[in-house]
RNA sequence: CGGGAUGUAGCACAGCUUGGUAGUGCGCUUGGUUCGGGACCAAGAGGUCGUGGGUUCGAAUCCCAUCAUCCCGACCA
């Protein structure tokens, strides 16, 4: 038999040339194409789709804790937008001004929002009065721009997709729960719908978001080795109101400022998707957060019976309430398996003339390749359990590179040898911003966070050899 | 924004050195045979050579500019 191993649509493989292979698999899996202007790319109905099924889990939760959608403008006038001296220091590199409406210059620029604290903020002072008034727990799905110098599909554009949400709350502490109680949620995410582990903690006073008091972060960790920010909480206390004069009326009586807080995930999400989970053969979902869990596949389908007999198995399982396509298009079965795979469905059934006789069907698993052959009567069960296993094996899978991949150092040198293995640098750090620096300028790693659970294991900072109490993640990011 | 690489049919590329009628493979269309891991035969369609300018009788080819993508560095979700 001749050997037939050279694929038509083979993509680059991982180990030669990881960054195209992830270009490959954003393009070949149909998640995403370019457009005609750097940085804006086209979200394609698959990738779309991906970021439904995020959209749908986050606005249950998000409503079920009180929050409600509204929508902001697009556009901030350049004079709103500079009231807040760090978040305009923050942002202003890379804000998209528009200069002209219809023919005229305009008077007072408009910035095309890259972030909307200052349109939250202009609107709650105008319907805040009184602590009657608070919490107010609003979030927006839009998309943002941010004029990036270097862009990639999904982890860095100039546009992209995300939501936003913004509070006020009477009391520092009630703001501050929720800060960490949505953060919580995005962990959660992670754990319920990507199958990602994702690290929690505090950012550095470096690393921390633009006018915020304090950052928290979910941090993912890629299969190269670096880490990748994927979703943010803030803390503002009142810096915010206190700019833009957002002001209650306290029970006691006394006019004070609200504290407020603003947390975020992007369509950056897709990207630890693709790449905490992808294989050499694609893309690889995990089967809560896939748009198509499972995939119908007639074998020799041209033979009378065959196609009836799919298309009962698929509207079987339809019903049960799974996400079920039959593929009968007149590709080959083997091209459809590679197809199917490439676009990451976690769950095939194989149909053919040796099933229907036998009364069962072939199952194959997207993660491990594993074929299993499930009696028709059982079919909806089996399915079922075996997402479950899937995202379990799949969370596990990512859960024990994670903690591979984890090293604590106690010097300049152990932490140079574990950024060069990848993943992160544990660190006990003496809380100086300067030794924060001088670590990006030796290995171009950056704090990703110093995470919740702080268990020292030092107390000399390797950079000055100071006493040194926080414990810190090193790495280079994305 | 600095350094490097690449833009020729939907995709991958050859042709460029030495200027002279636009090529190959895959994909696509039609018909037929196939179908348990990317099938086969036959006949077709498809390209202002990224874009703009220049040199030339003549430019995919030489020159200049520009745009895009990828990689490596400085900024961010």
């Amino acid at each position: 038999m001749e050997n037939k191993t050279i694929k038509n649509n083979a993509i680059t493989r991982q180990e030669d040339d990881f960054a195209q292979w992830y270009t490959d698999v954003c393009m070949k899996a149909e998640l995403m194409d370019y457009s005609s202007v750097k940085g804006f790319i086209i979200y394609r109905p698959y990738g779309y789709a991906i970021w439904e099924q995020i959209q749908s889990y986050l606005d249950k939760r998000f409503k079920e804790t009180g929050h409600e959608n509204c929508y902001m403008p697009l556009v901030i006038p350049e004079s709103l937008f500079n009231k807040e001296k760090e978040h305009v220091e923050g942002f202003a590199p890379e804000t998209l001004i528009c200069t002209i409406g219809g023919k005229n210059e305009l008077e007072d620029r408009l910035i095309v929002r890259p972030t909307s604290e200052v349109l939250f903020c202009e609107h709650y002072a105008k319907i805040i009065s009184s602590y009657r008034d608070l919490p107010k727990k609003y979030n927006q799905w839009c998309s943002v721009v941010r004029w990036e110098k270097t862009t990639r599909p999904f982890l860095r554009g100039s546009e992209f997709l995300w939501q936003e949400g913004h509070t006020m709350h009477a009391s520092e502490v009630e703001a501050r729960t929720e800060t960490l109680s949505m953060l919580e949620i995005y962990d959660e995410l992670g754990k319920d719908l990507l199958a990602i582990p994702f690290t929690k903690g505090r950012k550095t006073d470096k690393e921390k978001f633009a006018g915020a008091e304090e950052t928290y972060s979910i941090e993912a960790l890629m299969p190269d080795g670096k880490a990748l920010q994927s979703g943010t909480t803030h803390y503002f206390g009142q810096g915010f109101a206190k700019a833009f004069g957002v002001q209650f009326q306290s029970k006691e009586g006394r006019l004070e400022h609200p504290y407020q807080t603003s947390w975020g995930v992007s369509t950056r999400l897709l990207g630890s998707i693709i790449m905490v989970h992808g294989d050499d053969n694609g893309l690889v979902l995990p089967p809560y957060v896939a748009p198509i869990q499972v995939v119908v596949v007639p074998v020799a389908q041209q033979k009378p019976g065959v196609i009836p007999a799919a298309r009962a198995i698929a509207d079987k399982l339809k019903e049960a309430g799974f996400r079920v396509v039959l593929d009968d298009s007149d590709k080959t079965p083997g091209w459809k398996f590679a197809d199917w795979e490439m676009k990451g469905v976690p769950l095939r059934v194989e149909i053919g003339p040796r099933d229907i006789e036998n009364g069962h069907v072939v199952l194959g698993k997207r993660n491990t390749g594993e074929k299993i052959i499930v009696k028709n009567d059982e079919l909806v069960e089996k399915v079922e359990s075996l997402l479950r296993v899937i995202h379990k094996e799949m969370y596990q899978k990512a859960h024990r590179y994670l903690l591979d991949h984890v090293t604590e150092v106690h010097t300049l040198e152990e932490l140079k040898a574990a950024l060069d293995k990848g993943g992160y640098a544990k660190m006990m750090w003496c809380g100086d911003e300067a030794c924060e620096t001088k670590i990006k300028e030796l290995t171009n790693a950056t704090a990703r966070c110093m995470p919740f659970n702080q268990e020292p294991f030092g107390d000399v900072c390797p950079i000055c050899g100071k006493k040194a109490t926080k414990v810190v993640l090193f790495a280079k990011a994305y």
